[in-house]
DNA sequence: GATATTTATCGTCATTATGACGTTTATTAA
DNA sequence: TTAATAAACGTCATAATGACGATAAATATC
């Protein structure tokens, strides 16, 4: 006869401290300085006092995905983010208060005006520049590492960083941005010719004068066409 | 006065039944008949006698990825397996048994005469066709169809394909399991080019005449030169 | 109001990679 | 000897890439 689950469950972890089930999540923003990450100040023992990133424990009563949504809209105040999860953290000594297994979820964030200086619900939050990234508690600088990788990544197929992008842009900005994902230089005029190529960019009547005298021409992204072309498998690879 | 993080913890869930966590592993496999997958029936309630991919709870003592390498060891006997986490499943109801996150782990495996007819441990076992994956128990499917875009994204830049390989390997296997993994064709003239391009096989004096009266020349994957070729940010593209 | 300055933009060219094929080779079975 | 078959090799037009040089638009300066 088959014992019911629970039962195998309950009788293997009688003896046990439950394991505890948390969620972190590594917040990228991005502006005309750089690519960033928001750091939040511990607010409790052990370590309380530390920079970290922000995180919550997983309520027996709600999907972990949901709990990374509920602290993301938490700390930053915003519905609509690119959520990802990254990676399970499970090592057995990662949190020395206790077994908690972290499930890290990453996410992007148009930075301007209204939400750069975070300050919110009694977090004591700060971006900092991706490569300016302090101590943080734990295995948490592992999270920021993987996320980066996995940033890399997405950006390589898929048109992710338009996430970071406010809606009209200018190819300079684009530019930017890649070289902040990948921390290396391109060419500006082959990175042109081939974001161009695409065909998801909608060339815009419009100028950017905030960083020269010309002035750069304004593009949008065209999810339409995007949408259209990726469902014929099109990849988007710089 | 901060509060201590465990007590945090206690005072949270002291009204709640604890998260479960526990792994389950995707297990492909490779042969000249194709890309398969192991598959194994289900011992316990619920859904006994369904099929399912192997599983199990982790230990508030052991490390995630060790209760995955412990499921691999015991399930197919062998020790060094090419395994990566995947994914952490944690929907509310995903397993009906009672709330059960899993962290899905997937793993590659070279078949031959000894490993292939696995019926390890009091566990029945089976290998699948990937085509022909029945339904599973839960979310499993889910699983396997996530963990084979994986291997896809995977084997564009790495060479890992030839771990699913014998260390002898002619180009027309290598082809089939490219094939196999991509669920595609590829030109097999062009698919050679790109292949000995990258420098990363070794051709040997050998042939295997088992598929054809001329015999095709073994090869084998340099990993020297493989790992001489990463370190500066090589990709193994097809 | 001509000129210098600065960022943005457009253009060129040799080299390499790609996709789509056709042809030959080595071996065994008939 | 030849037919059959999978494996291996070769060709070519086209497209993509990397590395540059040159121009253009606007403002600031003399």
């Amino acid at each position: 006869m088959f014992k019911i689950k629970n039962s195998v469950i309950s009788s293997k972890y009688k003896n046990q401290e439950p394991i505890l089930l948390a969620v972190d999540c590594i917040i990228f923003g991005f502006d005309h300085e750089g690519l960033k990450l928001l750091i939040f100040k511990r607010e409790f023992e052990p370590l309380a006092g530390k920079w970290s990133l922000i995180g919550d424990f997983v309520n027996n009563d709600e999907n972990v995905e949901d709990a990374a949504y509920k602290v993301l809209k938490e700390t930053t105040g915003l519905e609509s983010l690119y959520v990802e999860q990254l990676h399970a953290f499970g090592k057995i000594e990662r949190d020395n208060g206790g077994r908690v297994v972290s499930i890290a979820y990453w996410s992007l964030i148009k930075l301007n005006d209204e939400n750069k200086n975070l300050n919110v619900a009694n977090h004591e939050a700060r971006w900092v520049d991706i490569n300016k990234v302090p101590t943080l508690i734990l295995d948490h600088n592992d999270m920021v590492k993987m996320a980066m990788g996995r940033l890399q990544d997405r950006a390589r197929f898929r048109p992710i960083g338009f996430e970071l992008l406010p809606d009209k842009f200018t190819l300079p900005q684009l530019l930017n941005l890649y070289e902040a994902i990948y921390q290396t230089k391109f060419d500006d005029r082959n990175f042109r010719r081939k974001i161009i190529k695409t065909g998801l960019l909608i060339k815009l009547d419009e100028k950017d004068k905030s960083t020269s005298k010309r002035g750069a021409i304004l593009y949008k992204f065209d999810y339409q066409q995007y949408n259209k072309l990726s469902k014929d498998g099109y990849l988007f690879e710089l």
